[in-house]
DNA sequence: CTTTGACCTGTGAGTAGCTCACAGGTTTTA
DNA sequence: TAAAACCTGTGAGCTACTCACAGGTCAAAG
């Protein structure tokens, strides 16, 4: 398989493709002929795969350590759901904050329904967003 | 008021103190005597003013224009309460989109309690990623 | 047989919003 | 007076791609 028909087969940008070769992710052979990419049916499942650990929120690294793994021979599995436990969990600490914040934009429009436009004077820039009551905990970096 | 001091003031990193003056949202002047940076009130209420925006989900090119209105003595108000509501939407979505991936994660921890680790053995690379059902919609990039 | 268009190649830059590193100048403190 | 702590601008790094570029290759049409 060439760089457009794996990507194809996956769904995928080609340069997607490349991309995740040059991060080691794929390991395609070349053809000595004109030096392609030579892609194969496990290059396509690794592809998938990695595609399917993105939506799980596992990052590239985490995916090539996993297929690392695979290609030992040693089981990922249990890794996988240890990472995935994580993952979880820190999915669960993105709804609830943006739960927060739409709660809190909600009762800010009602508010703003009452206030007047107010044109900056010089020490409001606007009420609208200045009266907004902060007290966001944390943009929640990883860690 | 010089970077560290503002940067304190407002509760962040000195170096997005200096990246925000880089970008213009901020416009200190300079001291003659040692080319420092130079920072007032007024740039503290802009920085304040900034971070909540920033929390509200506000880029900084949208800032950088609610501040550019301001000092032009147009209300930036209304443009605000555009945005924020079109943000709200975003919010709403983004949650919607979490807590499907949430619950196709618990589903998929509680199916894999029966399923073996099983090692890798050159077709299957770990069956509890490769037996989770994606349609995951879209990654939701913005427009 | 040649041209055209579609593909391939690697590399480098751009995205957002910071954060950090670097090298050198200034000010404060001990 | 010397060290520590700050200041300066610039440039790179982070994530996971995506796109642009310049040049090589190949299949089919004329």
């Amino acid at each position: 398989m060439k760089v457009k028909e794996i990507a194809m087969g996956a769904g995928v940008n080609p340069d997607t493709v490349r991309f995740y070769t040059r991060e080691g992710l794929l390991k395609p052979t070349r053809n000595p002929d004109n030096n392609y990419q030579q892609y194969d049916a496990e290059d396509l499942r690794r592809l998938r795969f990695a595609r399917k650990a993105r939506q799980l929120g596992f990052s590239l690294p985490e995916i090539r350590q996993i297929l690392e793994q695979a290609e030992d021979h040693h089981s990922p599995c249990p890794m996988v759901r240890d990472v995935f436990q994580q993952r979880l969990a820190e999915v669960e600490r993105e709804i609830a904050e943006l739960q927060q914040l739409r709660n809190r934009m909600t009762a800010a429009l009602s508010a703003w329904q009452e206030m007047p436009d107010g044109t900056p004077d010089g020490h409001t820039i606007c009420q609208l967003i200045e009266h907004w009551d902060e007290a966001v905990p944390e943009t929640g970096n990883k860690e």
